[in-house]
DNA sequence: AACGATGTCAACCGCTAAACC
DNA sequence: GGGTTTAGCGGTTGACATCGT
């Protein structure tokens, strides 16, 4: 770990904190609020500059911070937002409350990833491997074909990668929509969802050889647009992003469209009616059913009635994951015919007190708080969701805007 | 018990965009 | 309009813990 130049310059502290500085800091934002960073070093006390006192705020100090091991549930819903947002960690972070997203990009990058791959998936574009592995050979033969990618695109190749943002198939796609009938990059595909959608996977009331998240984001959110084969306007683009931030919520808690018939390596799925109504982004726990905390506890629980309990009744793994000998996993696998997504492993649950799995210098003001701070999440995560949608329509309006620059498109 | 490999996670770095002057 | 400051974000690092031999 390095020291930010102001550091150096004013011969500040580094490295961890002590449960002092915890303390000095803690008691000065409750008191005064942080108001401007670098200011609150000198206000409180502190031998530290205004970053890292922002930084330990957010990321530990936050009196509303969610403390202990991820539930499943969680980690569903990160590998499904993930699926939609990329590296987008702060926007992840923003429909877990009480988790950062320092929080969930370690978790994401020391246990998700490791599983994903266990199970045959690409964390960065949440496809098969081995599906992966035939675009990047597709890829290659573009490439010979003397396919030239503009700058603009290239200069974004870096952004992507890590992420499921437009691979260079998708974009090449783009460039060279195929005929109606090929229809396997097209490009209703790449508006929906940002990602690929191939027709050999879904098909509108077709056998899927694995079904996952992100396949079914497409899929359910625009099932009208699969005839269309033109670009649409930017603004189309916008709702189609926010459309797409629906569909867990609207798979979770309409599990009917869902009716996995799974024989042996293949399901079959029945399209969905267009859904009638859109409820921006991924839903929390309404106000009527318990807490989050209370949701996250009753993870290994099939009635607890909130957010992640009418989940659809299907895996994403390849089923060949899902099989053990174990009679343990065996049951695993039943139980989750009442979850969200497959992690594969049978994790425990979340404790009832989370200060209790990981006691911290100042657990007992966090969990004291975190029951106050819930009632604020509540009451302002509509809100917050609406400006989620907003922000994602207009991330993906721009991201679509750019590959419209780079490949002289009108969107 | 010792040691290296691996995993976890807090904290830092560098960059960008917005706000401010 | 341009320079500076600030806030925020994602990538990376490194200390520490745990595991395996």
């Amino acid at each position: 770990m390095g020291r930010h130049s102001c550091c150096y310059k004013q011969k500040l502290r580094k490295g961890l904190w002590s449960p002092e500085e915890d303390e000095k800091l803690l008691n000065y934002i409750t008191k005064h609020g942080h108001g401007c960073w670098s200011s609150v070093p000198k206000l409180a006390g502190l031998q530290r500059c205004g970053k890292s006192c922002r930084l330990r705020w957010i990321n530990y100090l936050r009196p509303d911070l969610k403390r202990g091991p991820f539930s499943q549930q969680e980690e569903n819903l990160i590998v499904e937002l993930h699926a939609v947002l990329g590296n987008r960690w702060s926007q992840i972070a923003a429909q877990l409350p009480g988790r950062t997203d320092n929080e969930i990009k370690n978790l994401w990058n020391s246990c998700i990833k490791k599983k994903l791959r266990q199970r045959g998936i690409d964390p960065n574009t949440h496809k098969l491997l081995s599906e992966v592995l035939n675009q990047n050979i597709d890829t290659e033969t573009n490439n010979n074909n003397n396919i030239n990618l503009s700058p603009t695109y290239k200069s974004n190749e870096k952004a992507s990668e890590g992420s499921n943002e437009l691979s260079l198939v998708e974009a090449v796609s783009l460039k060279h929509p195929p005929s109606a009938s090929e229809n396997r990059f097209n490009p209703v595909e790449v508006s929906s969802t940002s990602k690929l959608i191939s027709s050999k996977s879904l098909t509108h009331e077709g056998s899927v050889s694995s079904c996952r998240p992100c396949d079914f984001v497409g899929y359910f959110s625009f099932p009208h647009h699969n005839n269309q084969n033109n670009y649409g306007s930017s603004s189309d683009m916008g709702l189609q992003a926010v459309n797409q931030n629906t569909t867990f919520s609207f798979l979770n808690q309409n599990p009917e469209f869902l009716q996995p018939s799974m024989s042996s390596s293949s399901a079959i799925f029945t399209a969905p009616p267009p859904p009638t109504h859109v409820k921006p982004s991924i839903s929390l726990p309404s106000n009527n059913s318990s807490t989050w905390d209370s949701n996250a506890n009753n993870s290994n629980s099939s009635g607890g009635g909130g957010y992640f309990d009418n989940s659809a009744t299907f895996s994403w793994w390849p089923p060949e994951a899902v099989k053990s000998d174990d009679p343990e996993e065996i049951k695993w696998s039943e139980h989750l015919h009442n979850t969200s997504f497959l992690m594969g492993t049978h994790q425990a649950s979340q404790p009832a007190n989370y200060s209790e799995m990981k006691p911290e210098s100042h657990s007992h003001i966090l969990s004291n708080s975190l029951s106050a701070t819930y009632w604020h999440h509540q009451n302002h995560h509509h809100h917050q969701q609406h400006q989620q949608a907003l922000q994602a329509s207009e991330m993906y309006t721009k991201d679509l805007q750019r590959l419209a620059v780079a490949f002289g498109q009108t969107l």
